[in-house]
DNA sequence: TTTAAGTTAGTGAACATTCACTACCAGTAA
DNA sequence: TTACTGGTAGTGAATGTTCACTAACTTAAA
């Protein structure tokens, strides 16, 4: 699905509409206003409404991927590969914070089907990316495999998604990088293989 | 603040629409034909919509708030308290799955001020339990104190609103109070005092 | 007789979407 | 050069629907 240059503004001015009020406050007219141009002008571009938010959302799914990908390519080590791939996120939501809210947002997930499996495939990327990283640390005993991988994930996108809400909710002002590699040291002492003192 | 029985009522219906519709499917209209009478009927009750859904929450926060000191109450062993604490809350919304999605709705979030008052409340309230029941763990050397107990909190809540978030998306199918205590058990394991064995 | 809890029938505002129409630009044929 | 043709990207007005909310009335119980 190719994007054209005029839709690319639009999808962004939507991100910038979402992170500043809300899914309640992206309509047609927001998003006009936001662009300079008719309400109707939008609908040179896009079906509707839906089309919006669903390129919006599959845009930021492949280029997640991709950067997931790129990020880490380059480095053995899998802790470090976890920092690198966290690391990028945090780069990528502190220069797109709307994005952040568009996976979010609650309200996306009920606006349509179509929507809902959108966000749930870019969870999925998200974690694929994740295990790949956990399982190779797991095979050279970097990581504890008391848990299984899939485990491990659960624990680390959990502790990442509140990290990432906290953020949102305090109207972004702490530094989402700085306060975020505290909280992969803080999770790479908890996985790392251990033996009970007891 | 006393909440009459007919105010209840009502804000049980609401919740019921929450977890079939979420946050868009809660207008006046569908909450008046659950109910079983006119739109006009609910402000008798209540001033508006918006007071409905702040008595929601705060009803909420309340109640957890002492189911969550009374479960815990009798218990000696931290380790057991978090168990029965999260046993509690898995309980609590196996039994009444719509208020899982007052909590968890972003688009709550942005309807007004007070209404994210109240649900960080609701946060602060559980963050407030889960603290002490870390601090408690801690002293007694139950739990690792590589990481303040903050942090673990942190990393501790951030897993039970991912594992409450898939349960939700998956149309409350699987067992939360099953898989939760298996998360809970995974949990524990990291949190375990311990040596790196390098 | 007063009050609580309901009714019907409306309100204006906001919503996404559609309509007929236009300005502008590129290519092409006369 | 000029005139026709088609495409792209915009306009403003209007559509039907839904929203939260309100005014005025009814009924029945205390």
């Amino acid at each position: 699905m190719e994007i054209k240059e005029r839709q690319l503004e639009i999808i962004e001015a939507a991100g910038e509409i979402l992170t500043e009020s809300g899914i309640a406050g992206l309509t047609t007219k927001n998003l006009a206003v936001k662009m300079g141009f008719a309400e109707s002008a939008l609908y040179r571009h896009f079906k509707g409404k839906e089309e919006i938010i669903l390129t919006m959302l599959r845009y930021l799914s492949t280029d997640m991927d991709s950067r997931l990908a790129n990020s880490t390519k380059d480095i053995e080590s899998p802790e470090e590969k976890l920092k690198a791939a966290f690391n990028n996120q945090f780069e990528f939501f502190k220069k797109n914070p709307h994005f952040l809210v568009a996976i979010f947002s609650d309200g996306l997930l009920e606006e349509s089907k179509s929507i809902n499996e959108a966000i749930l495939q870019i969870m999925g990327t998200k974690r694929k990316h994740l295990l790949q990283i956990i399982q190779q640390g797991q095979k050279q005993k970097q990581f504890t495999d008391a848990l299984s991988a899939d485990e491990l994930a659960h624990i680390i996108m959990g502790s990442f998604r509140l990290h990432m809400l906290q953020w949102r909710l305090s109207g972004f002002t702490f530094d989402l990088k700085l306060k975020g590699n505290k909280l992969m040291t803080n999770l790479l002492k908890l996985i790392q293989p251990h033996k009970s003192i007891l």
